[in-house]
DNA sequence: AACTGTGAAAACTTTCACAGCA
DNA sequence: TGCTGTGAAAGTTTTCACAGTT
């Protein structure tokens, strides 16, 4: 269930490229969900393509990719005709297409501003790079990590962040700071110009309509989780359910202590966030 | 955009914990979409509370959260009535009211498979700790990192799970492994009992409907950031759009060559995958 | 006066089932 | 025959707007 977003407006093109298969559909008019799935499906295609297969039917896709073959015919219809009847879909020429329509024929050059324990596991990620995205700058604003090297790159001070944007015309950033640091960062990087982040920290951040910003909240999947293992269970034993979740040891943190309740403070300083989306999922 | 979600039937119940409050609730009513945000709920609900705010508005929540009022006022109406008209939402009694239905009032014992750069980085990552997950496992099969103390726990091999699983008591198993061991490994999990799944690994993983999987592609964000880009690129310079994405140095892999076109060879193995969820957004 | 809770409308997604084509 | 592409139905989620409460 991704989430509303906010229409945008922003920046960044793609190069000319002058040959046909363009961008050309309504790019507008494909659903949300379906670009979700998109993405999905282009790795799926990676693999067969790796493994020598030439045509795939939507059926063999679908269960590769975890949906149903009516839903993936349904997201394939967007990007107008790709397949043949009786056929099937090359394999190669429908992945070009979708990398195509997501953008992504150009490659993008990405920076991440968090040099911490995220940050550099996402920089050394291989899914990155080995669906396009280039690592190209890292930024940090704590001394102690500046000059270090991640993945071959050197650490920056975030204090750089204007002039390298200048210098490394990146496409994406992805913010892994604590999350009090979050929406400083995110406004140096829209100032530099940046229009499109991934932010890691959970709080909304706020910026103009014109820049695309997408939010993950790892531990939301984890709850999500929770939810789910606790429903089936109480489908399960509807009553003499087994407690196997013994021991809160060092869990249950926030345990909202039923201290101070009564009326009276309402909410205080609180940052007027707006756009971004959620996973979720 | 979350996804599909075969029927569960699973495991893992919550203690007995006799006093009101509990988990009454219908949560087979509990649509998809608001249990994603009642994570994020519970994150901002946190944070007021620690700034020592004891109600707020619909409104103000909403704000804080990303999304509209409405929308939140309604996703909480599932949890049945939980705040006072023409006041707002106790902050404290609303926070354990959605902990509660998420089913992380036990909180959750945490089990990480695979220490890799990924692995690490998710098992110190403060955001789980934070909010009620505690790892109390790490394993991988790789002998240079068995041993080794990743915040404070020592990698254990991961032919131990069996036996480890049924020591550690863990609700939640993490798979942070290559693509290539992510089905053994779950094939493993499900074998030692674990229930909840949640897999950085992009395949699909084939498990019971009795187990939950969650999966969390984090190229997934970025390619669809990529969309929005091109997106909005398109629509602010209907043609004479400035190819801002120069230079394609070192990205644009899987440029998925023109070659071995034509048909003739059709999908060969692949795994009958199915059960779990994508995130998307 | 301020704000929640909620039916009912609108928008969006998924699923079905079949016409159309190689 | 086999598989794509797609309208139309079903299901889900969001948005609206207002009745109900303190």
């Amino acid at each position: 269930m991704t989430e509303q977003h906010e229409t945008p407006g922003g920046v960044s093109g793609r190069a000319l490229r002058s040959n046909a298969t363009s961008r050309d559909v309504q790019t507008k008019d494909i659903p949300q969900a379906t670009v979700a799935r998109l993405a999905t499906y282009l790795r799926v295609l990676a693999v067969f393509a790796d493994e020598g297969v030439l045509i795939v039917s939507s059926e063999e896709l679908a269960v590769a990719a975890g949906v149903g073959s009516a839903k993936l015919r349904k997201d394939l219809s967007f990007l107008g005709p790709n397949g043949v009847r009786g056929v099937g879909y090359d394999v190669a020429k429908l992945h070009a297409r979708i990398e195509d329509v997501l953008g992504l024929s150009q490659g993008h050059r990405v920076i991440l501003v968090g040099a911490g324990n995220l940050g550099r596991a996402l920089a050394g990620y291989g899914g990155f790079r080995r669906r396009g995205f280039a690592m190209v700058g890292i930024f940090d604003s704590d001394p102690q990590l500046v000059g270090d090297t991640v993945v071959g790159l050197p650490v920056r001070d975030a204090a750089e962040l204007h002039t390298a944007v200048a210098e490394l015309v990146p496409t994406i950033a992805v913010i892994t700071v604590p999350d009090a640091a979050a929406q400083a960062v995110c406004d140096q990087l829209v100032a530099a110009g940046m229009r499109c982040i991934l932010s890691f920290s959970p709080i909304a951040l706020d910026a103009p309509p014109s820049v695309e910003v997408r939010r993950v909240d790892l531990a939301v999947e984890m709850q999500m989780l929770s939810f789910e293992g606790a429903r089936s269970a109480e489908a399960q034993a509807p009553d003499e359910r087994t407690p196997i979740v013994r021991r809160p040891p060092s869990a249950a943190i926030h345990k909202a202590g039923p201290a101070r309740h009564k009326a009276g403070v309402v909410a205080s300083a609180m940052e007027p966030t707006s756009t971004g989306s959620v996973v979720a999922q």
